[in-house]
DNA sequence: ATTATCTATAGATCTATAGATAATGC
DNA sequence: ATTATCTATAGATCTATAGATAATGC
């Protein structure tokens, strides 16, 4: 069997013709959509952009995905579980550097960070924004217990605030690039988070 | 004279057919649109939904403004003119007070407070873009500078990384009514933000 | 035969504007 | 007379889909 299942290249869109296969066409929709929703938003994003740049027909779409709408949620869902297996088990100590890996580092797979920017793109639909809203409740509820937080009600707020510098530092670096805050590295960043976490979340 | 050039009344749009008058028509498009760009995004909303609301025919927006992209700008402009005002004379003393009366303050005009928000939406127009960069550069170098930010290079990145965290602040509260941040009260707000100013541009 | 993919298009927006109407001020 | 406002519509999208085509696997 040749080369077929997971090798979609580093492009993966624009190059040779793949084989026909509906798994991998449907992933070369979602890592593109998903890019492409995060830096641009939902409704600047047109499914036959996402089409063209995944390199396949607009119509498959609607054939895999329902809609547009559909679509947006299959990545928003994918970028949620993504977050929540990495923010597994996390922990007081492990947090600013979880963070500044997230906000600046590159994945294993080398795509750039912008899961944590999709968090910030709404479609409009209710049911849609209601599993993000979930998420970012619950993903604050974690760094809250990781904090202890069963000792003050206030720790969720405060977790809630430190999540919210997070997802703003990500809007600033790919959606505004601001600098030098867009350049700075995950080294550059790791100061000043760790200095955000024992701030907001670290016994006084 | 009758009280009539500054008296659009609270609501001031779908209320009783104002008298014809240029500059309040004008004001009125300004206003709404601004809420509506800084809550649903440039591309999600449309003219005639502002048009509407502010009680206007439609046409006017391009009468007064050029286009829906004259709009936008002209909204952003009146932001930044309005944040640039309010940060004039900032201090590192004033300054946790200031961005908690931001977030979370009912302005005197008793608007809600979607201004910062406004700075986070894109129309995509790379002119307009420049306009917000440049102040987003500006204000955090004001931060900086306030500071003492001219000792240590560093301080212009942790100012950035402050003024990430309002903005992620006001995105999670308006945009995504994330529970317990969004009903927090000024003074809820003002301990943490505290903490972060301190913990971000304090002296060590 | 099955099903992944493509063609062609209907139908629903949405922005911008030409030209008409009517309120205002002199 | 001037100009603020409105009517009606052209023209440009954009999404969704019915139906045709062609690659795959048995």
């Amino acid at each position: 069997m040749p080369e077929n299942a997971t090798v979609a290249a580093a492009d993966g869109a624009t190059s040779a013709r793949r084989r026909r296969d509906a798994t991998q066409t449907r992933q070369a929709l979602l890592r593109v959509a998903s890019r492409r929703f995060a830096r641009d938003g939902y409704a600047s994003t047109t499914v036959r952009e996402i089409a063209d740049e995944a390199g396949v027909n607009v119509a498959l779409i609607s054939r895999y995905f329902t809609s547009k709408e559909g679509l947006f949620e299959a990545c928003l869902t994918a970028a949620v579980t993504d977050l929540r297996r990495d923010s597994d088990e996390t922990s007081l100590e492990t947090m600013a550097p979880d963070i500044a890996r997230r906000i600046a580092g590159v994945t294993h797979d080398g795509r750039l960070p912008d899961t944590l920017l999709l968090l910030l793109r709404s479609s409009g639909d209710e049911q849609v924004d209601n599993v993000r809203r979930d998420f970012l409740r619950s993903i604050s509820e974690r760094m809250a217990a990781a904090a202890g937080g069963d000792t003050h009600p206030e720790t969720l707020l405060r977790a809630q605030i430190l999540l919210a510098a997070t997802l703003g530092m990500t809007l600033l670096r790919l959606s505004m690039s601001i600098q030098p805050l867009a350049a700075a590295t995950e080294e550059d960043l790791l100061g000043p988070i760790s200095d955000l976490v024992d701030a907001l979340l670290g016994t006084p």
